[in-house]
DNA sequence: CATGAATGAGGTTTCATTCAT
DNA sequence: GATGAATGAAACCTCATTCAT
């Protein structure tokens, strides 16, 4: 049944709840389209106009529900990197060979960032404004804390194995795969020009993700 | 006869301060201001009217010289790329032996990008925009193209040394090189914020340098 | 409930004053003064900031409502035209006898020329640009055909009378007698200039209208 | 011999002449550069760079020879106002038949209108500024009193023949004539959108031209 | 005679945001 | 919960004109 819309406040529980779900829906639907609009066109371009339409709702809802356009930034900053780290989760990692597991970090970084590319934009603005959102919100880290941890047990678990080399950072190592793989998809299109070669042809990706698996190994394993 | 002009011609373009009544200081003056604000506020976020006071000259003179904003942001990026490129040139890798050619590219490549910021935040918006710019420039991949051929020939001279291993892409490794280095430093902001550790402390930077270095060497090596 | 909009539709639009909050009112009260503003200068001398002033809205709402200038202009030439013919049909001409009613034609088209001197510029703004406003416009043929096929029974009528010669195009004729009353006024200023002579003069206009009907009539009556 | 407009006084005649040449180029190019933008763009839409550089000049020269925009706008008036009226002393109506003369001043006028259509173009602009820089001019008016007098002993030799009706007014019927071949081609652009009709299709301009003749003697013969 | 460099004022348009319902 | 109407500030860009040579 639909939410009846009907603003008489005395009505039975049962028909509010639907009336939060459709707030729901639209802050979702708000958020979806946010996030396509910053990672398109940055934060300054940006507009709150096409937010709302490509939203499908009004521009004063938006207000409505986040305050700001920099508010808003900052929700959908939030909601990405919830995105990725529960993905990250679903790898479990820990009940993996450690080999194997590097290896899996690697590949799964590189196609989240392949299918997540509004990941990449969004990170990259908000690093041009100095990750003066993010700084502001109070579960960024917690959200990002497991991550070091995991990573952690398991280079800890290759070296008992006397596979690793020791003394690796996890942090070190973390920001290294991402490096190779973020830059690669982040930076294409100059590269693409740059170069004159199609870095998106299937054959070069594929040789990249061989290539940042054998960097990350040849340094990690003894 | 023309009043001549400061004769030394590659001087950085900070060190200009624009007089009246010259063409090529007023140009000068006008990318130099442009580069800072593309590469601080992004394309969108920049403010012609900022450029211009920057400057110190009259906003109507950067669309006499440039033509529109975007005309403007290309030549800013031919810039930087030109500098790059240049400074590279003078690093005359061919001369020297190829593991420390290695060690050397990647410290410049560090050290280059931790000494122009902008040209990280330049590329970033560029890459948002799809390259649209550099697309549309004649001069962009002459200017790029002596850099593979130059990682080619150490790489070349590595192998048949009996040092490095072979079928090593030069493309594929001057991108993960960059990778390395970009990230960390374009990241910088959000890793900091997400991991709660302050990644610029001199004691991080070192080991960065360091545990790139490795990385590379790791690979190329046999 | 929506608050009752003013119940006479027909109004002019000199009578319109802007109230907050009333889309319609807003919208006749910015077309009421681009007509003026542009019949005044021009297109290209108009100025959107002097027509939100007289229409004493934001200049914002014009671009909320009408999107552009050159948009804006040709809601302003719609207007007219529907306004003329609107009051040509008022003429009801096809009761008539034909000769008066060609005597009527003649006389009615010199006095709402007269009358709507805004008019004749705006027409002339739109020929300068070739028409190429109008020729986007869907609505403008329809709104201007019912004229050529009610002359056309007038002719028709005065030719059964055996009055009137036979041969006579309609739009020729409403051409001729447009021609006659328009140039006359349009051109008013340029040809009292070149005459010295005041051609606003009482008896001068008088002479006119009765030199028109002459030559209209002298051709059209057999 | 031109009257040189070097002040230097004291200098070769062989070396003046040359240069004054220069000069006198260089204004009729400007005029006529001028005269195409003007009567193309109007007097607010023109635009004193594309003048230049239509002109192949420097812009600063157009001051240096004009003033300013407005003077130009009015040398160009003055321009094609001599030439109109030279073209039509060039008829020598004085020496022909007067019904025959009647019929070549609606055909030449047609025709010259036909084949200058920035003079109809220039003179609607100058109307939308009610003559303002007409008025301003000494010359105009002399320029123009010859064509009056012609016209009124064409009508007197008429009426003496018996041909012509007594009490033509020569201002009136000159205007008329004008109305008629002036509007139908001033307005061609809207007339052609409103009634959906090629009115430039070489049958419509035949008969356009016979349809005024005949409105015209019909009106001046007896 | 001629020109490239430079500018202040002002043009159209856009924007995030708020108002009133 | 939701919306259309409205706005002040500021964006990019343009213009006629002047400067300095």
């Amino acid at each position: 049944m639909k939410a009846p819309k009907d603003p008489t406040p005395d009505i039975a529980i049962e028909a509010i709840e639907p009336r939060s779900r459709d707030a729901d829906r639209s802050q979702l639907a708000i958020l979806a389209s946010a996030r396509d609009e910053f990672s398109s066109r940055g934060l300054a371009g940006a507009r709150m106009d096409s937010i709302a339409e490509r939203a499908g709702l009004n521009k004063r809802l938006i207000y409505y529900y986040f305050g700001s356009k920099d508010d808003l930034f900052l929700a959908v900053l939030e909601r990405v990197y919830a995105d990725i780290r529960e993905a990250e989760q679903r790898l479990h990692l820990e009940e993996i060979d450690p080999v194997e597991a590097i290896r899996q970090l690697v590949s799964f970084t590189w196609n989240y960032y392949l299918e997540h590319p509004e990941f990449i934009t969004l990170l990259n603005s908000e690093n041009l404004h100095c990750a003066a959102h993010l700084k502001r919100s109070d579960r960024i880290q917690e959200m990002n804390s497991p991550l070091v941890q995991l990573l952690d047990t398991v280079l800890e678990r290759g070296r008992r194995d006397d596979l690793f080399r020791a003394g690796v950072d996890p942090v070190q190592l973390y920001i290294s795969i991402a490096s190779l793989c973020y830059f690669y998809l982040s930076n294409n299109h100059t590269l693409s020009a740059i170069f004159g070669r199609d870095l998106r042809a299937p054959k070069a990706m594929a040789q990249r993700l061989s290539h940042m698996t054998d960097l990350v190994l040849g340094y990690v394993l003894k």
